[in-house]
DNA sequence: GTCTAATGCATAAGACAATTATGTATTAGA
DNA sequence: TCTAATACATAATTGTCTTATGCATTAGAC
């Protein structure tokens, strides 16, 4: 597991590229894929999970669609057009800091 | 600048690794660097960089050295052997973090 | 000669994003 | 039948940082 700390500020980043790499998904199918691609490094808790979700969509990022699967409800997420730009701009801010760090770090990612 | 939520968790790892790079350097000094390496993207404010700096040397990772430049107090900082270790050890987690995010974010950083 | 910006330390109040704890309910499998 | 996994959600607390404030010295502009 990494350090929790490191993954402040994150959370937005990694909900809004996972949905724009894979359509739509909800919640629980995220904290799976986030924990598969990270090699269980990255296990989002719902505590941060759902709250972020409703911001996101509250902020007219996000979309739901909500489905019962047999008597168990399933609310999906996808990108509004303007989630879809913040989430490229988010990774972007992204790859530019660790830039920044690995100068300031004078370290090697490769 | 860089948004200050991804620069959460961070700031412990720069002061450490910043001192093993340079030896001894005092508090406005290490912002000054930090300003300088990251083209002014990455600017600690006091308010944070004072108190990290007290923790750590309250933890035994840092020791203090106060020099009197004419009637004004510099106090130096260097790492002691324990700070080093850390300071390698917190490069390394951020060096996993990284990692595991391009991963995540299935984005390239070279 | 005076005023401002830069140098240099420090602490306190408040914001914010996450963790931890808790709650409800369904479904699959041992 | 009992437990673990699935699936949603909120509340209390914690931790780390930003913002605000405070004090004092020194260099340079006007």
């Amino acid at each position: 597991m990494h350090p929790p700390e490191l993954l402040k500020g994150t959370l937005q980043t990694i909900i809004l590229k996972i949905l724009k790499d894979n359509g739509k998904m909800y919640g629980y199918e995220i904290t799976q894929r986030v924990k598969e691609l990270s090699a269980e490094r990255i296990l989002l808790t719902e505590g941060a999970l759902y709250p972020t979700l409703h911001k996101l969509e509250a902020d007219g990022l996000l979309q739901t669609e909500t489905v019962m699967i047999g008597k168990r409800i399933r609310k999906y997420y996808s990108l509004t057009s303007e989630g879809s730009g913040l989430a490229q701009e988010r990774v972007a801010e992204f790859i530019d800091f660790i830039k920044t760090m690995t100068t300031v770090l004078k370290i090697q990612t490769a």
